[in-house]
DNA sequence: CTGAAAGCGCTAACAG
DNA sequence: CTGTTAGCGCTTTCAG
């Protein structure tokens, strides 16, 4: 059997409620006794069981997703998954809720993030581009005792609080390595286009992308990036244009999360067989391309588990635990259409 | 505030014990008593909390993780995979342990499910090849009472256990998909490896790669598979020989999860970029075959996932509970060089 | 500064 | 067939 508060107790010779202080560090405690219970912790090898002491508090861990405002298919995605995961968690204490409400501008995102609070949340998954207001923002916010993990949109390695998501460099390094790898090496340029080049993420996307292609593939030339704007008529106009002013296009990269209009824009200029296509995020538009072989490969992460983990991590930090590193890790994904997923989960019965 | 037992005692007008007799189907119970506490609990929208009754059970999930004795680098990263667990789900309850016995003979894997009962474990992580002996002793194992899960090995779909694992075909199919897009078109043979073929997994990863190949590259021919019964020597032998009789050898297929000795063997006697090379699973030696060029790509699947996975699998089926399927899904993920994950973890302090 | 006692939601043992 | 009582490991008053 673990050794309980009640063996700490006896052994340090002080009572359970003095071994309870000790242990959450609550004050009022003399300098000895604190040894004398540490002493105990150590020699028993105690370790604390947590779900009692959430039972006994009944604690629950308010989670808050903050979400953009405008979105297509990958946000929709997210929303589901997090709505999913909100019900399989009630059983934890854990209350999940999500505010679809972040704009682009970053002081409207300041606001809201300022008059967050510990008094309604624990936690905060973040899904909003940098910027250095934002980047105070979330700052004061975890210094008021909000803890904060920057979900998907956002740079890993930088602060003091967690991402999860994927590198951008390397995902886009991914896409070009594919690209060039199925062009057969072919010579050309390869149409580039996303939603805003001003996000930090596609402009990482692009950095790694130009990379590759400069080392492995120098047949390939990478024209400018065109910026769709979230517009269906714009990104329609600017690939359109673009088909036309040059002749020898022979890859077609969408950096952005929500490919679906970009790319149906080039479906509709050309046949999807005259090129390399290759797009991100998993998402009803960009399954079905795939399956039709109209594009040829997909670089994705796993939403589903992004958001798990954003919540797994969020509640290892209210607890003041070390979370388990490698489960937390968002792994860039290929899809191809042979490996796209078919059997959510195996058992008969 | 979630009602709790109390308030369904109140609600249905009998004791908490009474309850709580209902809530797990204990016998004993007049009929009219638990529509009432039936009634009850879905008035109030009761949900149990399963780890109070942890608590009050003092209960621990006794896991058994049977792998083979024999294996390489693959099996070495999946026993530390639940080394790491193990640690990890101290705090939850739950008892994780190990055994590298298993054999290749159907029989001796049979003796040692039957040794298994309640008594000593609530579920068992099985990674054993399929048989039919083998599968009747699951069967009676579960029927004993023991939940199971087939690990890695084994067949999606088939039986009233779960699996956690890939589907063999579809990444065999990945792994022609990735080798013939990025053959350039050439024409030639394919030299095919595994272990052996008597094992299932091989079996419906050949065919997915076969399947690929005849609709998609007719250029390619796949020779007949190699076997190197997992040693070293023998490898190397029918690498050679294969060699020197078929001159237009442009890609090379490992299907085996432990890869480092039959692409050794490869390297030994051919120039890597002389052809396209396909092989399975992460380890330390494909890792930097990958990172060295010396390969193209690899098909895994993450293995720490899918362990965990069969942890929560198995403690969901000891509690009765659905599973969140979307959660267990074991991906097949395709590694290149640029998408290697090179951070375990990102937080900076 | 420290301890006693009650309680979180559920289960177990024993009466009745 | 059902209720009472005590207790899982930890926290929270409230005294002292």
């Amino acid at each position: 059997m673990r050794p309980t508060t009640k063996d700490l107790a006896k052994a340090a010779g002080v009572s359970r409620a003095t071994v309870d202080r000790v242990l959450n560090e609550r004050p009022g405690v003399q300098e000895k006794t604190i040894k004398a219970v540490n002493a105990a912790i150590k020699e028993l090898g105690f370790v604390r069981n947590v779900s009692a002491a959430n039972l006994a508090k009944s604690k629950v861990y308010r989670i808050l997703f903050l979400l953009p405002q405008v979105g297509g298919e990958f946000l929709a995605g997210i929303e589901d998954e997090i709505g999913v995961l909100r019900l399989a968690v009630r059983n934890d204490n854990v209350e999940i809720s999500v505010r679809r409400e972040l704009s682009r501008d970053p002081h409207k995102v300041v606001e809201i993030l300022s008059k967050l609070s510990p008094e309604n949340f624990d936690g905060v998954a973040l899904m909003a581009s940098e910027s250095p207001q934002v980047r105070d923002a979330t700052s004061r916010l975890t210094e008021r005792g909000v803890h904060l993990v920057q979900l998907i949109s956002g740079q890993p390695d930088i602060r003091p609080y967690d991402f999860v998501g994927i590198d951008n460099f390397a995902a886009g390094a991914t896409a070009a390595s594919l690209l060039g790898g199925f062009n057969r090496a072919r010579e050309g340029n390869v149409l580039v286009i996303t939603d805003t080049m001003t996000s930090l993420d596609s402009a990482e996307r692009r950095l790694g992308f130009d990379s590759v292609l400069q080392d492995r593939f120098p047949e390939l030339k990478a024209l400018p990036t065109l910026e769709s704007h979230s517009d269906r008529d714009r990104a329609d106009t600017i690939v359109r244009n673009t088909l036309r002013n040059f002749s020898n296009i022979v890859g077609v990269y969408v950096m952005s999360s929500e490919a679906a209009a970009p790319l149906e824009a080039v479906f509709r200029y050309r046949d999807h067989a005259d090129q390399v296509i290759i797009a991100h995020e998993q998402t009803p538009s960009t399954t079905r391309f795939l399956q039709d072989r109209k594009i040829d490969a997909l670089i994705t992460q796993n939403t589903g588990h992004a958001v798990r983990s954003a919540v797994r991590l969020l509640k290892a930090r209210a607890d003041g635990v070390e979370p388990l590193a490698s489960q937390e890790d968002v792994r860039i994904e290929i899809l191809l259409k042979e490996n796209l997923s078919r059997r959510q989960f195996s058992r008969k019965r």
